[in-house]
DNA sequence: CGAGGTGTTGAAATATCTCAAGCGCCGTGG
DNA sequence: CCACGGCGCTTGAGATATTTCAACACCTCG
């Protein structure tokens, strides 16, 4: 029994079969949810960890202005956040992007897992790890590259993510963002983004459209991006 | 014996005496560094581990343009990045920002730590969330807060974080930081940083020099920052 | 058929950057 | 003790990336 989530966990190589077992039977309890469903909204209480099976999701923060700041998108396989569940306060909303499957995990049980083997708290602790560097990479992108720059890193960051897990080939892959979410997970605006896009598609680098992301000129794209995929760590090193 | 990373470390109320006496064990390895000292280089070898004892530092990435981004800073009992010694490359540059004094634990020490005794993995887990709450918010600022938003939202933050480990009091607290960096941390120039500063200043809502932030308006302050510190996620602390 | 979400385009407004210069302070070396 | 150089701060004026506002076309879905 494996699935998307087993699968991101063991890439670790730090799992043996009795923990892929208990994953696997921890992941029974399934959830089929449209586009645009919360999972968890900034306020709740915390309680069951989700984790992303099918389809895609996002984290966001809306502020006082109304304004909007996506801060995450989570893949097949992806937590939906554990630090949710283990901290007291729900500090922003997740919602869906798409029609997902997500498994959800309760409290307790996550608690069993973690005390019944701690090879499986260090995998969790892994998986944020990268999770981190993500985060990290994003603030340089907002802080220090220009709206083109951006979109390029944003497009490489999701490409190579999807390729990772199988879901990408060709320089081509699903890609169900509209250019209001782009926009609110690059701190640039709707139209920006359009012109953005626009100007990448005519330079024949790259195309975004039908919910498709066509890579068109790798290079020039992640040279754009000033992209160096290391950060995403697809082998981690072992304690032990 | 307590020092500011154990105090930090207790604080989340998960270790026993035996944990605490293990980490205090841990960091009898020391360490004195100038300002503008690096601890750890993109692309060195991830061996020990760094604790900050006394002093500030900062976490930051040099862009391909010769551009630099602070991804964080690092305070009194903070983590030097733990993942820096668990995922294989090393993504950023760690450098001290004043004189500082950091405990350096062997990576060999971390790792029969984490296997002795699993609460200090879930002790470390955890430390890593708030440090990822940080970074969400400073994607959120950098995203959607304009410069004067910015400015006024990392003095909230840092006030705060300094206020938690008993190094501020009186809306006053030591704050190392020059225009230049800020301006690096914030994704701002330098010159825009001190226009922005200025204006606070005169609008007698805060004021920085000389190394030291003094809030004279907390309220507005936080009201033009939009700032709600419950990412920090205080702490009752214990004192030994 | 209408309504709403999404993408597209233009023109004007503005926040922030760039470039450039000058000032004050402090530690160093002559 | 003074002169110097360097760094951090300050200020101005012009340049530019991005936003804002506004309008329209397209498509899907009820």
């Amino acid at each position: 029994m494996s699935n998307a989530f087993i699968r991101h966990l063991s890439g670790y190589g730090l799992l043996d079969d009795t923990e892929t077992a208990l994953l696997g039977g921890a992941c029974k309890n399934l959830r089929e949810l449209p586009a645009g469903a919360h999972l968890i909204r900034e306020g709740d209480e915390p309680d069951p960890v989700f984790v992303i099976l099918e389809g895609w999701a996002c984290g966001y923060k809306i502020l006082p202005d109304g304004g909007r700041q996506i801060i995450s998108f989570m893949l097949p396989g992806d937590f939906c956040d554990i630090h949710i569940a283990i901290l007291q306060a729900i500090d922003h909303s997740i919602m869906t992007l798409t029609k997902a499957t997500v498994a959800t995990l309760p409290r307790a049980e996550m608690e069993a897992l973690i005390q019944a083997r701690p090879m499986l708290t260090q995998a969790f602790w892994w998986s944020q790890l990268v999770d981190q560097s993500i985060l990290r990479s994003w603030i340089v992108s907002m802080g220090r590259r220009k709206s083109v720059e951006r979109v390029a890193h944003l497009m490489c960051e999701l490409y190579i993510r999807m390729r990772n897990i199988g879901l990408a080939s060709d320089h081509e892959c699903r890609m169900p963002l509209t250019q209001l979410v782009l926009a609110d997970a690059l701190g640039l605006t709707p139209v920006h983004v359009n012109r953005v896009l626009r100007s990448l598609k005519a330079a024949r680098i790259m195309e975004l459209s039908h919910g498709s992301l066509q890579i068109i000129e790798p290079e020039k794209l992640a040279q754009i991006a000033g992209f160096d995929g290391n950060y995403l760590h697809e082998r981690v090193h072992k304690f032990a």
